[in-house]
DNA sequence: AAATAATTCAAACAATCGTTTGAAAAATCT
DNA sequence: AGATTTTTCAAACGATTGTTTGAATTATTT
């Protein structure tokens, strides 16, 4: 049975297919051997090296957020002793992590991007624990954090304004290239960071308000 | 073939039964079989009315989205004659009709709100053509009005920040729940209206920053 | 080199998918 | 009433789904 984790060539590359794919698609209408096709594989390769279809979603997914969350905690731990610290400063520390792996990735900047927007928004499958424990515990950390910055605000406040700063995320994510269609064309072709930009001042706005 | 619109009782079963399964579980994952058996219609039902499947969700997302469109360009013709319009003013005209069709829906409220959610955020699936041209038409019309709001923002600015509102309403709508499962279950069990009300504090905030 | 373990493979599994058929039933019209 | 159209229905269509099998192949260890 599957031992190592990146040893073995077929299992990376199944990985790299379906993360492909699944950025491309969504993760539901993606089937096995598309991603089999894709990485060269046979059929049962996926079986085999993560127990089931969802298992290999599971991996693509953790894959992905595992690195996103440690360097949000990472993050905020470094802010502990500094005493006071700003929203602005915490949107950035939750967001650019987001973006921070392109770089580490196999996947185009475009793909990154949609996968990545899709694992935080797309929720018609259901996340694995294991993920869902890590969204748990970094909205725990930012969450007290956050009530800090903003003495004003309540628990409910702040995780209301968490959860549209993921909205506007995912959203945009995913879907950058849909303003491109509903512009005539004309807008949309900017680089990732002016667009990161752009979210974590709407976002800092809105949090602050 | 299917002429009459609301007459057949079939027809509005498929689509109401269509509609709640949708929204529970997105468009794509829902088959055809489960949709009819709901509705107590025979499988071939969907052809016979709707010609495919495809034709199903078209006009379930038709359905949903028209009367919201039409609100929205309603209400920024309101605003023709009478000079400045505020951004504050526009935000809610063009969120608030989301919600006003509640009422006339036979969805309860959480599955209104979800499938209206999928409508302006899952794309998975492509939008008919009729409803992408309603949005552009309704984009047509608040660009304008937004740019007159704050005269700095460029139309760029404007475009990406709709974008921006979007993502945070449809993100909102479709996973109001999840806001439970991450804060442990002790927030999201306040009213829509409420809700709402965050959106466009949020929303708003974010527009004028 | 022999033995053991890990991995790949073609082939088939039952289940489900959206769609189609052609006749029966129901509704409408003349 | 009979004729005609509209709608429903059970049954089957071929295609595709995720999964499983058991043998062949490759890699590793003894």
């Amino acid at each position: 049975m599957a031992e190592n984790e990146s040893t073995c060539g077929t299992r990376v590359a199944l990985m790299e297919a379906a993360a492909a794919l699944f950025a491309e698609k969504g993760f539901e209408v993606v089937s096995v051997r598309e991603i089999t096709t894709l990485a060269r594989a046979n059929v049962a390769s996926v079986k085999y090296h993560f127990g089931s279809r969802e298992g290999l979603i599971d991996a693509v997914v953790a894959r992905m957020a595992k690195p996103v969350n440690d360097e949000r905690l990472r993050r905020i731990k470094e802010f502990e002793g500094l005493g006071v610290v700003t929203v602005t400063e915490l949107i950035t520390a939750f967001f650019e992590p987001l973006f921070s792996e392109i770089q580490n990735s196999p996947l185009s900047e475009k793909l990154f991007t949609k996968l990545m927007g899709r694992v935080v928004g797309d929720r018609s499958y259901e996340l694995p624990e294991e993920v869902m424990g890590q969204f748990r515990e970094v909205a725990s950390r930012y969450v007290p954090a956050f009530m800090e910055a903003c003495p004003g605000l309540s628990a409910d406040d702040v995780f209301w304004r968490i959860h549209f700063c993921f909205g506007v995320l995912a959203n945009t994510l995913t879907h950058r290239d849909i303003l491109k269609k509903i512009s005539d064309g004309k807008i949309g072709d900017e680089k990732l960071s002016v667009t990161l930009k752009r979210i974590i001042d709407f976002c800092d706005a809105g949090f602050r308000q």
